[in-house]
Parts: structure tokens; C-alpha cells; sequence
DNA sequence: AATGAATGAGCCTTCATTCAT
DNA sequence: GATGAATGAAGGCTCATTCAT
């Protein structure tokens, strides 16, 4: 049996900058950059006024810390399971049920507020959560959709893959809003499962590859 | 004629209060409700710097009349011009162009920014946007899709609406984070007209009212 | 007889700002820059905390305002009466006497406190004595001593008012160690027309305009 | 032969807390006692952050050490080599050109400058820089004094050794401030002999021991 | 009605110091 | 004996707000 020191816990409950940076995330994601305060956060984990500055330098630097760190905790999005051999319709479809899954029901609620609010107005932390989160789906979106609209020109495989994006992001940036027009019921009923088939229905459809949500038209 | 005084301008020139929440609408636009400064806004406005304290009482109140005054900058949302009689899609190609349009392009993107930003964490002043601006345009939105989709239970308008507004404010809340993935120029070059053609088409192809993007299908 | 309000006193009691740079001399005098804190200054002022903010920007341009003030207190150095006719000689000995006064019995010891710790390592503030205070002195010295040696080249006239300006700046340097090594009251007891009594024939001496301090000599 | 371990070096590298004191005399002598950061001290001496504590106690006690350390390195005052049989001319000479010698250039600019700070405003450690070092010197020049001046008394004997040392001080204490009157290149060229033995001539002949400086005069 | 002076709470940061190895 | 982690006190500064015209 290993022996236990105050100063060596047993590994499964988190250092002080492993804290740190968990309240920071939380706060960061509540409040935002200014109006966070570094009080707040080491209150929050259990630390010392002074356990910023010794960890991260400064309050800028923790904040960028807790961005990377959320996007480690909201899984690596570059990596969505798609078989490359797949038809282009399959590969869509897995790409959009994913996304808009992650969007809707994220594995870290607040992780993934944190990194919405620096893309909402890009500064400090953009450049991580783009090169390493983002733009990885992006570029994966558009080669799925070139397979699929092959006689399309780049502006509008481009559109096309906003009108995705646009679907999925709406779950994420937009929800908290619908609660406050519908009733908060109406859209809570909105389960992930849902939201996907929805989403990925709506898409394939007016890309020509299901049958539309209206039923026949004069198309 | 009496010769005008400072406090009493020829009512062309806006007053100190007007001068005021224009300044606030500008700065809290672009730095948020906490790291904007009501030194700044006064500097700004050419006011003292208890005209603030003086006409709204404090900066929160300065805040929610700010975005007040946005939501009229940007013209009454729920005023698409849309004839009842028109047909229903002719009813969902107006209200795509328009909102669309108003998002990509809007009349006053200083005030459409300080309400997206407010919309982005609801909190001081979100009921008053929310009800003189969102809801209508919600409702409206609610109305056509029912329409054409005849059949739909409540839940699939809901999530069409979704489809269809995620679409659009696309343009508004990501737009700076595309154009840091892909080329500034590639995104900058689509103008309102080709993204509110796009939207419309690719909404109505979904709904089964106009041909799918990807040309002949399986549907 | 006038009306008297509180913020506006009768202007024999020095208004905020004033009061502040008199404080700020004192503290800054006994202190020195880093180690004295605005909140002591501002407590010796009466002022509150934000006071030197609100006058001054920083406490590093405090500190400025207060060496330049301080340069003030002193009296302007370069305007020591000397009339241009007199003879070299009467010329030197008004110089020497009104130095070594001024340094050994000063009109404002801490004003002069401040200035000496400021040339003792020249940073922020030192260009301002150093034009305005110490070089108009420098001159006047070495003019009068390239008349009193006229076959002198530029160093010797440069290391005599050194050795003139070294023996008056004793007193303002080293007195307090002089002090710790000889009995206090000995020193205490020089007085300042002694000082510069003594200073005035040392030097005449040297220079040979006067019988040497030893009685008759070799020389 | 026994394996050197780190904590015992060979004796020709200097221990840590050797270190820490060279390093301390060079940052307090640089920036004063409160600017000077323990951390910046135990950087240099390449030590550990709680190394101060450990082997001085406090920051306070190390600056104590460091001025001691600093009145070693500058080599015994009290030691001049004076032969005691000399005459009293060659021994004032002697004293003055060491005393000039050791202000102007100084074995360890950084000691000396150390304790001139410390003197300059005496605090924490200026009772042992003067009873070891300053006060030797001292005592050692009124001796001189008084054989070469038998009639004088004793404020006559004081003021004069002021006379001495506030021109070898003079190189000491005011030549950065000469370098921003002057030119530097004029007062650079300064060497420690010609310094030493204009002291010594000025002051000789200001005792009537030397001719005067300035040629023939009325005397 | 409108303003410039002045304020105090609170922020981020730095620093010497200590504690537990 | 010597160290790296961690701490609390205190520093300078900013900011929204108020007061007395």
C-alpha cells in the first residue's frame, strides 16, 4: 500500500493549478474576461489569492490557459469517426449528427460556453480554438460537401457548409433565447437525438439526397 | 430671434442625452457591458463625466436604454413587409431575404452587435429585445412554416424554424471566426444578395419547394 | 466681508493638490521613491487614496511634480546675487558663502533632502534639477575661477570647483555620518557662518588670494 | 580521493551563501534596499528562492552582510600606509592621494558604492561601515591635521578634514551628476592621478604648505 | 439643469516569507 | 542541509459614483 503524504494526494483528487484551472473555466465561461474576477476563481478552487500569479503569471494567461484546457475537455473535434471509404452521403450524415450532438448536448456544458464566448468576440485565446478545434471540422465539412456537390463552385459549397454550421451552432448559441420566446418546456422537450435527425434530414434534403420535410412539391 | 444656448441646440444637433446613448451604443458594442468604461463613453459623447449618473442614473441604466435605442436603430423586426394574401412560400422567401439580408448586412451593425451581444448572455436588458424584437419575427417565422408544412406537429416547425434562423444569423455571430479559417477574401466576397439567394434556396429545397442544390436526387 | 464655503477656503489653507506635494516631498524626502507608498502620502495630506490619480496620473509623476516643486522651495540657485564688477576674488567669495549656506543651513531642509537623493542616483526626475538648479550654479562657478586663474587650462579650472563644490556639499551629504564618528555636539556647533567662513579661506587660500589656514609656509 | 559532492565544493567555488552575498552586494548596491527583490538576488547568485531566509534570516539581515561583506572588499580604510616618522606634509600627502585614489577608482566600484548608499542615508548597517571603516580614516587624518596645523583648534582641525574629504568625496558622490552638467568626455578623462594629486596640491597649498594654485598672490 | 472635484471600494499584481518535505 | 510549493499582506491603480455648487 502506497503511503500517503498531505502534500502527495492519491492522484485522483486534483492539484492546486489542476483546480485552478477547472474554476477558471467555470468562472470565465459565468462571467467573462473583465468581469471575472481572480478572487473569485481562487475562492472558487480552494486557493490562495497569490496561486495565479504562481501558476499561470497572470490573470491573461489563465484565462488563455482555461480556454486550451476546454477545448481538451470538449474531445477533439478534428477526429469525428468518419470512414473515409464511406459514400459522401453516409460521411455527411455522421458529420452533422455529431456536430450538432456536441452542440447540443456537449460532454462539458461550460467548457464548451467558455470557448463560444472567446469565438464571440475573438481575442486573447481565438487563435488555439480555431487552428486546433475548429478549423479542423470546417475543412472536414468542406471535403464531404465537394464530394457531394461535385459540379458546385467554392462560394457555394462555402454557403452550403454555413447552412450546416448555421443549424448546429443555433443549439448552442442560440437555445437560451428560444426559452425565452417559446415555452421553456417546448424546447427543453428538444432532446439531442432530435435535433440531429432534424438537422440532418433538413440538410440532406435540400441538398437533393432525401425526401423534403414538406412532403412531395412541385419541384 | 432669441440666440440659441448651449443646453437648448436648434434641434438638429442631438442633445447631451442623445449624444450620450449614441456613444454607449458604440463602446458597448465593441468592448461589452463590463470592460466598457463610462469615461470613455462620456469622452466619446463630448459629456461630463456625470452626465452619465446625471440623465440615467447609473451604467447599467445607461446599458439597458442603449440597447433599447439599438433595437430601434435597427428598424422594427416584426415589420417584414409580408402581404397576408401571398402564397406561403412567396411568404418564406420574403422573410429568408429580409432577415438574411438584415443579419449579412444590417442598417446599423453597431447597434445589431450590441443586441447579438446581449442576446449572447441574456441577462440586463435581454426581455425588451426579446419581446420588441425576437418574438415577433419568431411568431411570424412560426406562422408561414405552418402553413407550409401542413402536416408538421409543433415540434418539427419549431425545429425548422431553427434550421431557418440558424441559417441566418450565421452571418451575424460567426462570420469573424470564418474568416479567420478561411481566406478573408473568399468570405468577404459574398454580398447579401448571394447569401440571401443562397438561404432561400436552400431552405425551400428542404421544405420540398424548390429543387435540391446537389441537382437530380434519389428522393 | 467674503462668504466662506468649504470648497473654497479662504486661500491661506493650501487646496488639495498643494497639500499633496508637500506631503509628497516630505515622504518621498525621507523614503525615498520605492519605499514610500502613496497611501502614506496621501494619509500625511488628508487626502483620500485616489487623490494622486486624480492630480497627478501616477506616483511616479507625484514624484516628479514634487522634485520640481522641491527645486523651488530652494530658491532659485542660479540668481545668487553677484555683481558682474566686483573683482574676481569678492566674486568667489559670495559664491562660496552662499553655497555652502544654502547647503549646510538650508531655507527648506527636506526640499533640498529630496533634490540630494534625487542627483544621488539620477533617474526620474534629475534632468529638471540638474538644468534648472545644479548647471546654472556649475557655470557661474567656473566662470568666476577662469577669471581668478587666468593661465588655467579646463581641467584645472574643472577639478578646482570640483575641490570647491565637493568641500559645500560636505555638509549637506556627510554630515549626518560626521556625526556618528565625532561627538554630536561638536558638530552641532558649526554653525553656518563658521562653515562657510572657513570654506571661503580654505579655498582663497588654495588659490592663493589669501593667507593659508597653517600660518606662515614654504611656499 | 573522496567524490566531491555539490553541497561541499572544492573550496575554489564559491558556496551559495557566498554567492548570495556577492550577489546581494551587487543588486542592493544597484537599487537600493527596498527595490532590490530577494528573487532577483537569489536569480543572480543562482540559489534557491528560500535560500535568504535560510542562511540570513531576512532580507534586512542579508543587506547587514552584504555591506560588512562590502567594507572588505574595499580594502581596510584604517590601513593606509602612513609611516608613522614621516613628516606631517608627507603623511597628509600620503593620505590624500590614497583617499582620492580609492574614491575616484575604486577596487570594487560595487562595495564602495554599497556603503556611499548606505551612508547616504544611514540606517540598518551604517553603525559598522563607519566604526570600521569610515571612522579610522577619520581619526587618522585629524591626527594629521593637528600635527600640521599645531595652533588651530578644534572646529579648526574638523572643518578642515571636512575640507579633505568632501573633495575626495566629491569623485565619489557627484560625478554621474558633473557627467550630465559637463561634457563626459571632459570629466571621463579625469584620471585617478591627476584627481589624487590636484586634492593634494589644492589642499597643501590651502595649509600654506605647497604654493598656491593660482600663481603669485597678495598673501 | 449640468458640471468638475473628489471619493472609496475593489481590482490585479508583487513580494518576502514560511512550510513540509 | 537545502529546496520548491504555497501564502497573506500590501502595493499602485482604476472605476463608477457622489457632492457641492
Amino acid at each position: 500500500m502506497p503511503r500517503r503524504v498531505a502534500s502527495a494526494p492519491p492522484a485522483d483528487e486534483p492539484g492546486a493549478k489542476e483546480r485552478l484551472l477547472a474554476a477558471a473555466q467555470e468562472v470565465f465561461a459565468e462571467r467573462g474576461f473583465k468581469a471575472a474576477t481572480v478572487r473569485e476563481i481562487c475562492r472558487a478552487a480552494g486557493a490562495n489569492i497569490a496561486a495565479v500569479n504562481y501558476y499561470f503569471g497572470d490573470k491573461e494567461q489563465l484565462y488563455v490557459e482555461a480556454v486550451k484546457h476546454a477545448h481538451t475537455c470538449t474531445g477533439p473535434m478534428g477526429e469525428i469517426d468518419i470512414p473515409p471509404a464511406a459514400p459522401p452521403v453516409e460521411k455527411l450524415r455522421r458529420f452533422v449528427r455529431e456536430m450538432a450532438t456536441r452542440m447540443h448536448a456537449p460532454a462539458s456544458p461550460t467548457a464548451l460556453k467558455l470557448m463560444m464566448r472567446e469565438m464571440a468576440d475573438p481575442g486573447r485565446a481565438a487563435g488555439v480554438v480555431v487552428t486546433e478545434f475548429i478549423q479542423p471540422a470546417a475543412f472536414a465539412l468542406r471535403a464531404i460537401l465537394r464530394e457531394l456537390l461535385p459540379g458546385a463552385d467554392d462560394r457555394q459549397v462555402l454557403m452550403t457548409g454555413f447552412s450546416v454550421m448555421g443549424q448546429c451552432l443555433f443549439y448552442r448559441q442560440n437555445l437560451p433565447v428560444a426559452e425565452l420566446i417559446f415555452s421553456k418546456d417546448e424546447v427543453a422537450a428538444l432532446d439531442a437525438d432530435a435535433v440531429a435527425d432534424h438537422v440532418v434530414r433538413f440538410t440532406l434534403a435540400a441538398l437533393g439526397h432525401a425526401a423534403p420535410l414538406g412532403g412531395e412539391s412541385k419541384a
